[in-house]
DNA sequence: ACGGTTTTGACAATCATTCTCACTTTGAGA
DNA sequence: TCTCAAAGTGAGAATGATTGTCAAAACCGT
């Protein structure tokens, strides 16, 4: 119900990326910040080379299910997606500019693995975003 | 921009509850799982004593700026409630049954500020869930 | 009871996301 | 190179949660 398991299977998605899925990973590869879908389409289309809005969102589905994007949600509900590297980590987020740190705590993912199975949990995922405004824009701020 | 800072006013809501808003309350308070505003609403009705569908999204509002209930997002984006208790705490949620168990856990919160300050960052808010499987769940499931 | 303020709720409007389906591209085999 | 079936694309429609609207209803101090 919350945080669904993953049902997904997509046996093997060896074909030779499209014009438009290069697009797509180009862009989030450029910009350092969570960026949505929709944002992602009007740069796209901007940038001269449109690419459609429902293949937009296919591609950054698929781009999260392979691992090779992150996902998260602003507090209205928008999925904003960024390019990060492969290995398990967690976000720090500028709240005024988005700016955003990749940061690691192996501390706090043995407690939350802890924390599961003590409570007789298995299959144990977790969740942890961390949001601040940086020192830029503390600085820049009224 | 993404966990937006608390700009809500609200100056003082000593008003004595209304009926719509002890419904939803005691409804929130009966069940252990969070629940989805169009949930609440269609129990509600249900339940005969019908509370309209903008009120409910208003009262559960409220309710969480109050910092009564905690607010979450399904993985579809849905925003689910649940009556808690008033202090800083974390959840861990079945997956399969919705079941709920509060935890805590004081090195954690105080590795989030520490990675936040260390990297300048201020104002330092956080989230944190833990998803999985519950015993039962575990049990019944195939 | 009376005027002013707050709350409510049926309904319309928004808006991100998903669905449809005809069209295009791709790639392996003939 | 030609052919065809599978995979990918995209414009537009459909979905569905959430928010906006605003007139009617409930509330409150006088
Ligand atoms: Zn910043
Ligand atoms: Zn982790
Ligand atoms: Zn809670
Ligand atoms: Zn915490």
């Amino acid at each position: 119900m919350i945080s669904g398991t993953n049902t997904s299977s997509s046996a093997a998605t060896s074909r030779k990326p499209t014009r438009q899925q290069v697009a797509v990973a180009e862009l989030l590869e450029r910009s350092d910040d969570f960026t949505s879908a929709q944002t992602v389409h009007a740069r796209l289309r901007d940038a001269g080379a449109g690419v459609g809005l429902a293949t937009v969102y296919r591609t950054l589905q698929s781009m999260v299910e392979a691992g090779t994007v992150d996902v998260l949600r602003t507090d209205d509900g928008e999925a904003v997606y960024r390019a990060c590297s492969t290995h398990h980590h967690h976000h720090l987020v500028c709240r005024a500019c988005g700016r955003t740190v990749e940061v690691e705590g192996p501390a706090v993912e043995r407690w939350a693995d802890k924390v599961a199975s003590d409570h007789g949990f298995s299959g144990v995922t977790h969740t942890l975003e961390i949001f601040g405004t940086c020192a830029d824009c503390t600085a820049a701020g009224s």
